[in-house]
DNA sequence: ATACATGCAAACATTTTGCTTTGGC
DNA sequence: GCCAAAGCAAAATGTTTGCATGTAT
């Protein structure tokens, strides 16, 4: 969990990043990261936009725009997950995770693993002359409520 | 590359699994699964129905529904991209490859790997329940051209 | 004071659905 | 003949942009 101090520090340090870059620390950008931060889990622009703290402090385009921008600066990272709309989330120190999605309803929980792709990166950087490659990495399948009725989890061990 | 009877075969291998479950066999469907196998690369639904194959024969929306069927019945697979269309593969035996991205101009380029999640999926579905899980995986980065204006390929070999 | 950032509203692209007609079985 | 599939066209959804105004630096 954050506490109130993490977040301030994060937002600090993050609105510095963007401040070298040209970029303004303004209200909606705090109150964004905030957003993300405590939420910590991939969210769409309307997730987003719609929430207490964003809803009534900034308009949706607003948030559309400045999660460009920090997609940009690599301040958070899009997803595809197979929805509709695109989700995003914050880059954390040591936080990466990859996902499990249901493709019956949607839920989405977190695949608690050593990635084992994270290593490749680098040699792919070398074999495809790619710079700054990330990965992506989503499993997909049918989760125990959709399939029968049983078992919840929103955390899944594995390895 | 596929031949004519290969692809003659498939499209019957196909039509056949899906008619045990129900559905028909029609031209439009026939025309997709050539029109897939033969790009044998990622395509978004306006990519096939605009294709030369398929904008003479059926409609977008004919395109749209059958794509929906054929993932429901594990035929072809939806992969995100982050393009704002999603794109759609069709399953082949030994064919599975994951892609690289380039975040800039948006070319999709295969990695010819040993991809090293494969052997993961079964211990998932024993940790978290689901059931049928597949993943998904991609590299996003700055492609050669992007970058500077160097090489260039479309595929890449790594490991 | 000067941009960059925002709000609001309009434009866009893509997906999704309704309804009638066609065609596979 | 019956029911799934196709065609056409309209609606829904989510993204993106234009422009006037506000605000961080």
């Amino acid at each position: 969990m954050l506490s109130h101090s993490d977040l301030d520090s994060l937002s600090g340090d993050i609105a510095d990043r963007l401040r070298n870059r040209g970029l303004r620390r303004t209200r909606a950008l705090d109150l964004l990261i905030e957003e993300m931060a405590l939420r910590d889990k991939p969210a769409t622009i309307a997730d987003l936009s719609q929430s207490p703290r964003l809803s009534e402090n900034c308009d949706p385009a607003t948030v559309y725009r400045l999660l460009m921008k920090l997609e940009t600066h690599g301040v958070v990272r899009r997803l595809g997950l197979h929805d509709r709309s695109t989700y995003f989330i914050l880059i954390l120190p040591n936080r990466h995770h990859d996902y499990l999605v249901c493709t019956q309803c949607g839920r989405i929980s977190e695949v608690d693993m050593a990635c084992p792709v994270h290593t490749l990166e680098r040699k792919l950087e070398k074999a495809s002359g790619f710079h700054h490659i990330y990965h992506e990495l989503e499993f997909f399948g049918i989760c125990p409520d959709c399939h029968t009725g049983r078992e919840q989890s929103g955390h899944t061990h594995c390895c």
